[in-house]
RNA sequence: GGCCAGAUAGCUCAGUCGGUAGAGCAGGGGACUGAAAAUCCCCGUGUCGGUGGUUCGAUUCCACCUCUGGCCA
């Protein structure tokens, strides 16, 4: 069996408020390491109380890739990502450096590792046509339609399941070809490194909680709901862009217009990002081949690092 | 002090014309291929406030008690 020669890139996965920034700071200060950020709400410009981004001094000492790369009106992708991390990671690598991969998007990390299918990006004029078939028909209508030119997906997507039933029926409208077609085809994975998979794990599920409320009582004191009505004056926004449904964001905007009530958003916004949690620590349950760490001890997380490194021979290069 | 209405799942409440009870929310588990901080799926035993009474049988009817609202003094 030969050896591993591809160079190294770490994951570093963890729910929500698990403290996996100042981990990845941690790092970054003792190892040759570059930080890119596997998150799909600190993509957005203007989104930073809310998304608890980096602030300056952190991103100053440790600076983030793949943060700050979208207006959010323009919503971003799997897909997107993937090539941007592919195109930092070569970047890094090639400076000599290992690339450091941080965040709770766990379907960036899951599309990065494994791959996609080649399917084409989203059409925003036939999702807007579809949004509209959902309205006027229902979405049993366009479950049925599916059933008719894709029985396959149709088949493995839950008739209450929109976001899904409309995907494919918007792979089908515009290439001619049901969804299940291009998944049979298999995916394009890159296996231009070797990953290191890292999982900062949630000990126990009520200090999480704890952890999430205090964080976002932080939030507010910081000005949060400014930081939204500042988005949400903004004419071009509106409550169903990607950005604008991020947890907390969409309960603050839910609040500012006059859907919720002022005690009533916050405690929502606590629970969604509980909620959040949750189904991160699903797909995190589901890894394989992870080194689970103990969160807030930092100490005993590098010397994990090191020994681990020493076990896969690549201490030369992390450590 | 008197009258009225409540007291049922962690919370808000429904219900049982007497045969030990069920929704929403919360919470837990799961799925996840260009919206993913998204979108879905599955999971409901709890001294039915306490003590007595009537009854084959009471969470349900009756009495008293405790507590919480409201009204009257």
């Amino acid at each position: 069996m030969s050896v591993d020669t591809r160079p190294l890139a770490i994951l570093l996965m963890g729910p929500t408020a698990s403290g996996k920034t100042g981990l990845a700071v941690e790092l970054a200060k003792h190892f040759p390491v570059d930080i890119i950020s596997v998150d799909s709400a600190l993509v957005y410009r203007g989104m930073d109380i809310g998304t608890a981004k980096p602030d300056e001094e952190t991103l100053r000492i440790a600076p983030h890739r793949l943060i700050d790369i979208r207006d959010p009106v323009q919503p971003y992708s799997a897909a997107e990502f993937v090539s941007d991390a592919l195109r930092e990671m070569q970047a890094i690598t090639a400076n000599g450096r290992i690339p450091l991969l941080v965040g709770g998007t766990m379907l960036y990390f899951r599309a990065l590792e494994k791959g996609l299918s080649a399917l084409p990006a989203a059409d925003a004029v036939l999702r807007k046509q579809l949004d509209e078939r959902l309205q006027q028909q229902g979405l049993q209508a366009l479950h049925d339609e599916l059933t008719v030119v894709d029985p396959m997906a149709a088949q493995r997507i839950h008739p209450n399941d929109p976001q899904r039933i409309l995907r494919a029926l918007e792979v089908y409208h515009l290439t001619g070809k049901p969804l299940s077609e291009f998944f049979d085809q298999g995916v394009v994975a890159d296996n231009s490194h070797q990953y290191l998979k890292l999982i900062l794990s949630a000990d126990d599920r009520a200090l999480l909680h704890q952890r999430i409320n205090v964080r976002f009582d932080n939030m507010l004191q910081a000005g949060f709901l400014n930081e939204v009505r500042q988005l949400f004056q903004r004419e071009d926004l509106y409550a169903e862009l990607p950005a604008m449904r991020a947890v907390g964001y969409r309960q603050a905007w839910q609040f500012l217009a006059g859907d919720l009530a002022e005690d009533e958003w916050v405690e929502k916004a606590k629970i969604a990002t509980r909620q959040y949690a949750k189904r991160q620590l699903t797909w995190l349950r589901s890894e394989q081949d992870a080194h689970w760490l103990n969160p807030g001890d930092t100490e005993e997380t590098k010397k994990k690092l090191k020994l681990i490194c020493t076990e896969r021979a690549v201490q030369k290069r992390l450590c």
